[in-house]
DNA sequence: GGATTACATTACGTGTCAGTTTCGTTTCGT
DNA sequence: ACGAAACGAAACTGACACGTAATGTAATCC
């Protein structure tokens, strides 16, 4: 039950699948929103259009059903970058790298913050795909530089998504400002460029 | 009565001041044990020592506790690093902040993630205390290293700080894996100097 | 000594939320 | 048509923690 389907009923009614997804991103909506501990089975449901026993009648409990909302969740997918102009491509990822992190990623952190300490498993869980999602948004600009006979340092793509996604984390949720465009500037001319680029 | 002292009372028996540290400490250690919203009132009483009035005669609530906590905390000194090797004086000050971050301040930003959305004044306040303990951390093996001549970029020490703590913490939240001597020798070596050093 | 306040202990009222159950209704397979 | 299961609404139980109050004792000033 922990994922959804239990054994097949083949008798009786069968399960909403528009139901299991709308509980699914109404869990992700209200993670993001309020964070792990915040959230509430009955504001998901309610959020869903949902009553509560549908949702435990699809997930054994709040931890699990976050897991299943994470793993449900489909990485965004970054934009297309011209080829030929590795500044252009790292300002235009990184700015959208920010968006992204700031308008999802920082909640799902939250959630991953505390509900790790309750559930070491869950922590795991939100880890692997939290590493998944970052290794799809920040290996795209690297494909086309490198076919477009830019001269980067071995591991480049592995740097980048070390650094890039630490600094604009720790921007937001430490210094609490917004990753706008002379701080996406300063990313890239000061820190990734003179990093990534062969000398 | 947010920070403790009410107006003062001539009469009657004064305020145990040994026990408005107790609590601070206790607080703080449940803090970065449990985190913020795992944190109860009676348990932070109990590690003092101290009934939960007393806990509440010297704060209105949660948030001012933590707060005051918070505030109370002394910032840990680096240790002096041996002037004329920038990159002795790098891994030193690196593992010395991994191992502070991994042992104290990463409660802290749980708490600074989720204490944020329901109290943004706490949230201000926590942003002020970590950036002065950060600065304190970050600054330190600069002063020697100009001093003995080192050829450093401008701000060397604004982008240490920037980054060293943001990758530190992103590998420790993230991939859940310790900073260790391999990795922090990577972070010197690969990322660090070469950013800090005049070339 | 007497008034006054701090203190520990204990108990209490309140609110919230997890997870379950009940009930009447709806939707499917056979 | 009939049985089985999903569904929504609502009520319910049990934890748990916040914050307050009551009681008795200890410390301090006047």
């Amino acid at each position: 039950m922990s994922d959804g389907r239990g054994p097949a009923p083949v008798r009786g009614r069968p399960r909403d699948a528009g139901r299991d997804i709308a509980i699914l991103e109404a869990t992700l909506l209200v993670l993001t929103e309020v964070g792990y501990d915040q959230l509430t089975i009955d504001a998901v449901a309610a959020r869903a259009g949902v009553g509560k026993p549908t949702v435990y009648r699809r997930h054994r409990g709040k931890a699990a059903l976050v897991a299943a909302a994470v793993e449900h969740r489909a990485p965004a997918t970054p934009p297309a970058t011209p080829p030929g102009d590795l500044r252009a491509a790292l300002l235009a990822t990184v700015q959208w790298l920010a968006d992204q992190i700031a308008g999802q990623e920082i909640g799902l952190l939250g959630a991953l913050f505390t509900g790790m300490r309750s559930d070491p498993g869950l922590a795991a869980e939100m880890r692997r795909i939290l590493r998944r999602d970052e290794a799809a948004m920040t290996q795209e600009p690297f494909r086309s530089a490198v076919e477009s006979g830019e001269r980067l340092v071995p591991g480049a793509a592995a740097l980048f998504a070390e650094i890039a996604p630490a600094v604009i984390v720790h921007r937001l949720v430490f210094a609490g400002r917004p990753c706008d465009r002379p701080f996406v500037e300063h990313l890239v001319d000061d820190v990734l460029l003179p990093l990534l680029q062969v000398r």
